[in-house]
DNA sequence: AGCCTGACTCGGA
DNA sequence: CTCCGAGCCAGGC
């Protein structure tokens, strides 16, 4: 069965996103690992594009460079970064974030 | 069905 | 460290 013939799949991406804890950051494809989706980065891109639920701190969720992906549709990725910063989160002037500082240790926040 | 694209990642050059 | 190519899934045409 494929992921979105499962109604389930978006949940439970969405439930791994809702434990990252405020001034942390997780990768696509730590969500997807601990979703039990290994692999499947693109799926929780494609899940959280589709997220309109504002409870889910979507904005926690970066690349495996450590940076926001920016999106097609202008302004989200600026937004992004705006609402890491006032968490305390800290950009180098590349863009990217240290994951030895912020990345969610699943688990032991 | 085939082809392209996108909020991805990894390994090799 | 950076750049490419391949592998990945879902959606729209």
């Amino acid at each position: 069965m494929t992921r979105a013939q499962n109604p389930d799949t978006y949940p439970r991406i969405y439930r791994v996103v809702r434990r990252i804890p405020r001034g942390r950051v997780a990768t696509y494809g730590q969500v997807a690992r601990l979703a039990g989706f290994p692999g499947h980065a693109r799926l929780v891109g494609y899940a959280l594009s589709a997220l309109d639920d504002p409870s889910i701190p979507w904005q926690r969720v970066i690349n495996a460079q450590g940076q926001v992906s920016e999106r097609s549709f202008g302004g989200a990725d600026e937004f992004q970064r705006e609402l890491l910063e006032d968490e305390g989160i800290e950009f180098d002037i590349r863009g990217r974030v240290s994951f030895a500082r912020y990345r969610w240790k699943r688990g032991v926040a």
